[in-house]
DNA sequence: TAAAATTTTTAGACTAATCTAAAATTTACA
DNA sequence: TGTAAATTTTAGATTAGTCTAAAAATTTTA
């Protein structure tokens, strides 16, 4: 069907444009740790496929083809970070490079059983959204705990940081997905929060705040 | 670690060894759906990096190392494989192209997950013994169908032939792994053997007999 | 708005795996 | 045992993806 190669790009593109509102050379290039004249050659080779549109210079954006590719790599990735997780007992911090692989296995039928034996979870791991076999995919409200204002309250539902670290401080100070948080205080001096959890009283940094990611 | 195609022509010879008792540049190419001279090529590049002794002209064998990597693949394959019939319950016809893809997944703290997920299965769905973690394997004493005698009774322990088209066959037949047989006969004619199980008595070609194989 | 800085693309080369065609070697057998 | 057949290797190309270095285009800024 597709290459490995591609898949990457077009996942790596649709990851961007979800942020940034537009995915540029160095940008791509950047979150694949490769090369800006790599990009621009797959760039090309992408958009022969009919894959993403682009033009020389101007930035590129998904076709609904490339689109679906994408949304079915994340799709693979995503079922199979929760059964990591849930059914072979690995952390939430451990599961990201097996995920990266077993996305690109290519038989849909396998991702559709896999689902089903999983009883159709609608979450990964760190709260992300799970597409559906269609490629439908649905938006998350969510809002940084830093939005958070003194006294409100909020449960957390997603990490915007995947990073193993991240993963593993939050994991140490019990701040996972479905708690629910208070903010308490917010310092004066450096911003820093105070949040109460379970009767327990946190303080953290804007930093984790800002990637610690609440339901609306 | 190594590539996906150096996996691949690893298994490959192992596979032929098995059988053979020698792995020519033809059969590996035939094996793998490709040319002589692209099996040279790698020959040369594997003897490089010590995981085949190979001569000119004077064909392979594996070395200490390469049988590791071989096993560990086969080892994935088998497990992999287990899991798709057993927990997401495809038939035994269908998995073979999947676990092709599934058995390069690097991980191996993976597979020994999975494994202790499904309570460490001794063989596959096609009776193919599973190497521990290893490399160890259990060799199997069995004979073809085809050697048993009339009145001998055996039990169907595993098959030769992994093609989706023989399988089905036996499913439908209801020849599958675990049934006991009696030849009740040996056609004069054509030497095609009648079986009886499940009290059923079903006839057999020498073909089929050949590919049957029955626990010693 | 023109020079400087940054970004992107092009040109040309490299690696892994493959191929065809031809040459070398081994095996089979008359 | 020597020639024919079969097998295997070499030589030289090709493709996908990557790279560096240099050129081109865009954006920033003074």
């Amino acid at each position: 069907m597709h290459t490995y190669t591609e898949e990457n790009y077009l996942k790596s593109i649709y990851h961007l444009l979800e942020q940034n509102e537009q995915a540029s050379t160095n940008d791509i290039a950047a979150s694949l740790k490769t090369r800006a004249a790599s990009v621009t050659d797959m760039l090309k080779k992408l958009a022969e496929k009919k894959l993403i549109n682009y033009a020389r210079y101007q930035g590129v954006s998904l076709t609904p083809a490339g689109q679906k590719v994408a949304l079915g790599i994340i799709r693979k990735h995503r079922l199979w970070e929760h059964f990591l997780v849930d059914k072979l007992k690995f952390k939430w911090d451990e599961v990201h490079d097996m995920a990266e692989e077993l996305e690109h296995i290519s038989s849909v039928e396998l991702i559709n059983r896999l689902e089903q034996f999983m009883d159709y979870p609608q979450f990964d791991p760190h709260g992300d959204p799970i597409p559906n076999s269609n490629g439908e995919i649905k938006a998350q409200l969510l809002q940084p705990a830093l939005a958070l204002t003194q006294h409100q309250t909020g449960v957390i539902a997603a990490v915007s940081d995947h990073s193993a670290s991240f993963l593993q401080y939050l994991e140490k100070i019990q701040l996972t997905i479905g708690k629910e948080i208070k903010v308490t205080e917010i310092t004066d001096y450096d911003l820093c929060l105070e949040v109460t959890t379970d009767n327990k009283v946190l303080n953290i940094s804007r930093e984790v705040a800002k990637n610690l990611l609440i339901a609306l």
